[in-house]
DNA sequence: TTGCATATACGATTAATCTCGTACATACTC
DNA sequence: GAGTATGTACGAGATTAATCGTATATGCAA
């Protein structure tokens, strides 16, 4: 199972939330973002589905693409792999380095009090 | 400020524990963790030194190289970039996806409750 | 002074990613 | 049927990162 480049994260992200959708579906999305040609998106669509990453089913002239890499786990091996990089492998390290440095809202921290908790509690 | 590629964050790891070094006595630490010839570490210092990341001074023949940038803001752009990549700029998201599923022992979550009291008592 | 060890400098190559142009195909509308 | 809109397919260019080879310089030892 490959890891997704940046641009491909990009466009998971939007079909792990949509389920599935068009190239013009996602292509739409990509540029209220950023400016990026048609075929530029469709072009990483067809790579990704080559890869693995998506799958794709005819609908009519178009086709329908949708992920087969799971979020979770997808994230969880760029989160690996961001910790080894940066932090050598260090979670608490990480987690300080950000509640430490970057503007983290109390909301935030609730969440992540809460989620404490409630591992505390299994 | 630039930001530090891959291999140029590992270099920086290893000055910013050291605070300089030789290019090889670099390239020994580098080496030890994966095959890398020496000139390659060496075009990588003199690349970063150019894009101002390190500074060096002159040493008998040798150069000495010293970080230009701090570990903590440069971490901290590094970390902030991946969480809006992957975590669509969520912090929580990313904490708890890490406590979730990535297994982190008592001694890190530890450090990080009390990490949580220290915040919240100011 | 010859030769070896240790440096630097610099160019070139490779690989990955991202980008987009162009060529086609197909369907709908006038 | 001609033209427009909407798709896909494919190849090729641009950029960036990482790698290393080769050429040189310099000091030291035999």
């Amino acid at each position: 199972m490959p890891t997704p480049t940046q641009a491909e994260l990009e466009i998971l992200n939007i079909l792990w939330e949509t389920g599935e959708a068009r190239v013009q579906d996602v292509h739409e999305r990509l540029n209220k973002i950023r400016p990026i040609g048609y075929t530029t998106t469709l072009k990483s669509m067809q790579v990704m589905a080559q890869k693995g990453l998506l799958d794709r089913r005819l609908d009519g002239r178009s086709h329908i693409y949708f992920p087969v890499v799971q979020e979770n786990s997808t994230k969880n091996k760029l989160l690996t792999k961001f910790i080894d990089n940066t932090f050598r492998g260090s979670n608490s390290k990480l987690v300080l380095h950000l509640l430490g440095n970057n503007r983290v809202s109390k909301e935030e921290i609730s969440e992540i009090k809460a989620f404490l908790k409630q591992i505390e509690d299994e």
